[in-house]
RNA sequence: GCUCCCAUCGUCUAGAGGCCUAGGACACAUCCCUUUCACGGAUGCGACAGGGGUUCAAAUCCCCUUGGGAGUACCA
């Protein structure tokens, strides 16, 4: 096992959530770092909670954070196929291996059987483990399960496992981010590994699927460290060379409890939705655990894959909060190259009618009232003024900025000026707005921030918003004429 | 309940015994820049969970407590 091949191995039971994207862009940094393979595996055994649509979200939303695979369901691969459910064929071959060598042996027990012990355990205020009283059923004892109806699933005896590569029921291992790892395998009890209905459960088919791909490092979430030590004496029971591990933690809401619906977005697709960029998504999501070794936070994900070393990620939970998040989306909306930031943003701009703007408007429009934002779905309210003929007043800028006398003077002297402005010169009436404020200024002593404030609130209905020379030149003379006038009491 | 993991500013983190009167980033506050808002710049606020050890020396090592998280399925 020399080749470094690593995996990302989601369940279609649901969109890509941001834990996973995490998880992915670790393994793929680990394998872009090593000169490793990244293959993705579709995890779908469990045909109740899977569905086409997560598939094809888990796809699209890891192509667009840039996470691509090497080997996968769709770009195939030496060791396909990729998809749990296209592989149903080959896990009883390897459970039979199992019952073959005596790690493994038929459980006829019920639902039923299987809750009496539990309950049984529970009252008794003990852990619950597995009675193994299918372990040692004779042959005819089968026959007569059988006949009644029974299907049985297949356990895997722990202890055999443990006694047979282990000399202490406390196993260990050394995992890559937290180190030595130990768990006393008699507290873990013969757990099924193919269920009565002929499918594997998780924990065998991971390890089946991670041996027949030749996976030489899992990285995932910390939740699996209990499995871990279920799958590494599988790994022995099959003659399979063990992998390494190494934990993650988990990314908890700000409440400190798992990252649910109830805190926002929780899956890739709603953070991209909502505006987030997907680069900025990724670059904050490293930031989670990891950190660079220059100090630069900002980077792409070819630099920190340079700069990645998965012994350095911190093995504790982090929270995911907003506010960051929302300062590096507005770095990288800064940053972006304006045609396509000019497209992304379009879908956030529906409510308008596009076509009133050019194609070069509109990107002068976006460039102009991107540097404030921390999000894409801003855009809609922050661009409002560009749309349509007349505008609505925020709060108190009416009364304010325009119904004063001295507001009504700047702006009937505008109005009267506007006809000598050359709305076709950028230049030019840059300059002539630079000597509509002195006249002001040296006049009636009134500041040029107040000239421009006056003007800025008649023609928008706000007091903030973009660069006045855009204003005025995107909506051109007839609209700003228009506006000015209305706002003349 | 049992088992495992984790523990530095509000948050993400740097720190692998002396370089730490603990550094950076976000957020927050103030100031500067500016034709508005913003961007940007500067400054400030702000943490080693608690208690025991080990050591000449501990944020760094050990133990306990506390807190948080995870696992405990014929889910993945």
């Amino acid at each position: 096992m020399d080749e470094i091949r690593v995996r990302i191995a989601p369940s279609p039971s649901g969109n890509l959530h941001i834990g996973t994207a995490r998880t992915a862009l670790f393994n793929y940094l680990f394998a872009r770092k090593n000169g490793g393979k990244y293959v993705l595996r579709i995890e779908d055994t469990d045909a109740e909670r899977t569905s086409q649509a997560y598939i094809d979200n888990i796809f699209d939303s890891l192509k667009a954070l840039g996470l691509n695979w090497d080997e996968g369901p769709d770009v195939g691969g030496e060791y396909g196929p990729y998809t749990q459910s296209e592989r149903f064929d080959i896990y009883p071959k390897y459970a039979q291996i199992l019952l073959d060598k005596g790690f493994a042996y038929e459980c006829y027990c019920t639902p039923e059987e299987l809750e009496a012990e539990k309950e049984e355990a529970a009252k008794n205020k003990q852990a619950y483990v597995y009675s193994k009283k299918c372990e040692n059923l004779t042959e005819e004892q089968k026959e007569k399960l059988k006949a009644e109806g029974r299907k049985p699933a297949i356990r895997f005896s722990v202890s055999k496992a443990q006694q047979a590569f282990h000399s202490s029921p406390v196993i260990h291992f050394n995992d890559l981010v937290k180190g030595d790892l130990h768990q006393d395998t008699s507290l873990i009890g013969d757990f099924v590994i193919m269920k009565s209905n002929g499918t594997p459960t998780y924990n065998f088919a991971v390890v089946v699927d991670d041996m027949l791909m030749k996976i030489s490092h899992i990285i995932r979430g910390e939740d699996h460290i209990s499995n871990t030590f279920k799958q590494i004496l599988i790994y022995e029971a099959l003659g399979a060379d063990v992998p390494k591990f190494g934990h993650l933690g988990m990314i908890l809401a700000p409440d400190r409890s798992k990252l649910s619906k109830r805190h926002g977005a929780t899956a890739v697709s709603e953070f991209v939705e909502k505006g987030y960029l997907t680069e900025a998504l990724l670059n904050f999501v490293a930031l989670l655990g990891w950190s660079p070794s220059d100090g630069v936070e900002i980077k792409t994900l070819d630099e920190i894959a340079q700069d990645f070393r998965i012994g350095e990620v911190s093995s504790s939970n982090s929270i995911f909060e907003y506010d960051k998040l929302n300062w590096m989306n507005g770095q990288y909306i800064k940053k972006m190259d304006i045609k396509k930031l000019t497209e992304m943003a379009k879908p956030f701009l529906k409510k308008y009618d596009l076509s009133e703007l050019s194609e070069e408007q509109l990107e002068k429009v976006i460039a102009a009232t991107r540097e404030p934002i921390t999000i894409l779905s801003e855009l809609e309210h922050d661009t409002a003024y560009f749309f349509g003929k007349d505008i609505e007043y925020d709060e108190g800028v009416k009364a304010e900025n325009i119904d004063t006398e001295q507001a009504q003077n700047i702006l009937k002297y505008f109005d009267s000026q506007l006809d000598s402005y050359d709305f076709d010169n950028e230049e030019k009436l840059h300059e002539q707005m630079a000597d509509f404020r002195t006249y002001f200024k040296e006049n009636y002593g009134i500041k040029p921030k107040v000239t421009m404030w006056t003007i800025r609130a008649a023609l928008t209905g706000r007091t903030r918003g973009a660069d006045m020379g855009v204003i005025l030149e995107v909506l051109g003379k007839d609209k700003v004429k228009y506006r000015i006038e209305k706002a003349i009491a």
